[in-house]
DNA sequence: GATGAATGAGCATTCATTCAT
DNA sequence: AATGAATGAATGCTCATTCAT
């Protein structure tokens, strides 16, 4: 009983350990950039030795990753209570979007880390590292539920039936993404901006995008 | 009259030089990304000495900014052009979108390029910087021949004019991106697609976009 | 009686595991070279925590001198057994050397061992550690061995007695030794080999060498 | 002329500059070994930058490489020198093995690359790299030098030509590499000397091996 | 005795940038 | 203008060793 408690309290250490490596690289790599990031400082700012990151991720790259599926673990479990909720397949779908925004807002670290991995090239690390499979599991995931959204429109007459539910899934999750990026862009200051009009509001843009889908997928 | 030739030529030959030396980063960032460039390579596929890039280019970030400028001026070439053929407005705007996209799958290393300045985050140079002000001016100019197609339907009635027509210029820009932007990914062969089922056909999802905007834009 | 059974049992547990501890060494070793193997390599070989392998031997370097001195033990024991055959004095020499090359061959990471600690310059080290006393005791009991056969063969007429035994044995030994890391190298596959002609035949040479020294050792 | 002075200058301060390089590293490899000596320490005693050091050498192995080719090259020119003289065989191929004792007591550094070498397993390096074919070359050469003077002997009649020249050589230098060894270990203060009695003269001992092979290769 | 998590010093190598010629 | 040799700061990663449990 005693020594059933030790292994797991062991094992629990371990697992918050781990995640306080994750948060420590989160803080630094939104604070400098993921290149800028060095091993160094993520080690301070965990208040561990650079060794015993390493012990926990075999590289700079999968604690990388172990960003990008935290960020996208988060995201399904919003999705999932969304799902989970009574309302009807439009309004479901709209739903997912407007968190998606909101919670890319709120969590910018994350919209960053789910970029950067689409400018990953190292096909042998992406195929075979753990956290990587984990982390195109979460996209199939979040991926599902959109699809079970539409579905569910198409079935209670909100959503035009006469589409294929994953390819509008796609799309949608596509285009939102488009939005959800000047957002984000705009959010880190960032010089390169689409659009130097500041009193464009994010949120009117937004309802608009979301009216226009809405139009797209109404039942005719 | 020679010298003034001599001159000319001279300015000429330079402008050559700058090209190719552009050409050149373009050929090796396609090849092993951005980070992952040297200037040595470079250098060496440009037929230069490293110095001489030096010369061009004030450092390797105003190089990568000098392909998004080239990229940029492309897409607004393309632009332009249809903004100056005998269509409807609502053509206009399609037509853009579906140019866009054939230009990113024909031109990806500008799409990369594009998407790698939207991570820089030196503020300083972003603003300061000669070639930055010009990808700012290009990028101002694309939103610039958006809004005017938009501006012509709501004037020839193929588009609805409640809406804000800069709003939803960047609306559409921000999320045709979002789109083109997972037919790129698919092109690369990236395995952090958003999709694994094959059979997804970028095309047929493009349509689909295409018809849920103009939807959304029709006149009433 | 119980406990001194429980003493020796434990006694000897412990001196299979430092065995074992030892033979794992040696595969690892073999397999990618002294700088190459690492502790935790040969840890998960022999099935036992890196921290059990501390408790067997002080460092790395302890480890190798172990294998040190587990070839040179293995030698003696061939060499010492052959002293006991009944023979003459230049045939026990011979024998000697023919079962050098014989043990060098089938068993060639003594023979690395051996060239690696002739590199070693921790002169406190090698000094004062104990198995390392125990290492320069074996080479010297060898010396003595190959001595002693020289003498029998003074003895017996076989072997010229104008030369000083210890000199001569060191001689034989030294020289015996060079054709002996010919033929390592070659059966090591090594690219760096004296010897480009594949034709070369070690036993040939062997022998050649063999009757070389055979011929300067006999009684006039 | 003044152009082709100036390149031929430049010429001859880079290989000057190789020079200085594979000095430093000589001093430092010797005080340290190989593993030890680090590419800082190099750059420092060679009073150049770390940088410079990779621009010379493609890494810490080619730049010890160029220690072993300077050394067997310096042996060459002191074998071919040898050949050169009026002696007959069996006297160059004595003076040819003093000479090799001679030159390892002298510059025991060389000795030690020649040992390292033999332990580099890297074997696409050992293949391609243009130093190590150089050193390949060179050992080749060595092997064709001692070849000549055997053959030379064999001619004269003062050696006994029922050998094969080719395979005689091997075991010659063979032989003689394991005796200059153990001078060498002596010289170098190892702990682990075969011998500890220090009354041990080298030089009557390498009298003696000298005597033997003589026996051994004269005409009956 | 055994474990294995934690350490942190240590190091080769890279590469953008400069500058004398 | 062009060169290319020289720089040196910067950093990811390794691995022998320790020590609390």
């Amino acid at each position: 009983m005693k020594l059933l408690g030790t292994a797991e309290r062991k094992k629990r250490e371990k697992e918050q350990r781990r995640e306080a490596i994750v948060d420590a690289a989160e803080v630094i790599i939104l604070k400098r950039g993921f290149e800028e990031a060095t091993m160094d400082e993520i080690a301070e700012q965990a208040e561990l030795s650079k060794g015993t990151l390493y012990l926990y991720f075999k590289n700079k790259t999968a604690l990388y990753l172990a960003i990008y599926e935290r960020g996208s673990r988060m995201l399904n479990g919003i999705f999932s209570k969304i799902l989970m909720s009574d309302r009807t397949g439009i309004e479901l779908t709209r739903a997912i979007g407007e968190n998606y925004l909101k919670f890319v807002r709120e969590n910018p670290i994350y919209f960053n880390a789910f970029i950067h991995y689409e400018s990953i090239s190292d096909s042998d690390f992406l195929t075979n590292n753990k956290m990587a499979i984990k982390c195109r599991e979460n996209v199939r995931q979040t991926m599902s539920i959109i699809t079970r959204t539409l579905q569910i429109g198409m079935q209670d007459g909100t959503i035009d039936d006469s589409y294929d539910p994953k390819e509008l899934a796609i799309m949608i999750w596509a285009s939102t993404r488009g939005i959800v990026q000047v957002a984000h862009l705009k959010q880190m200051g960032h010089e390169f901006k689409i659009l130097d009009n500041t009193e464009m509001n994010i949120d009117t843009m937004f309802a608009s995008f979301i009216h226009f889908l809405g139009n797209g997928m109404a039942k005719k």
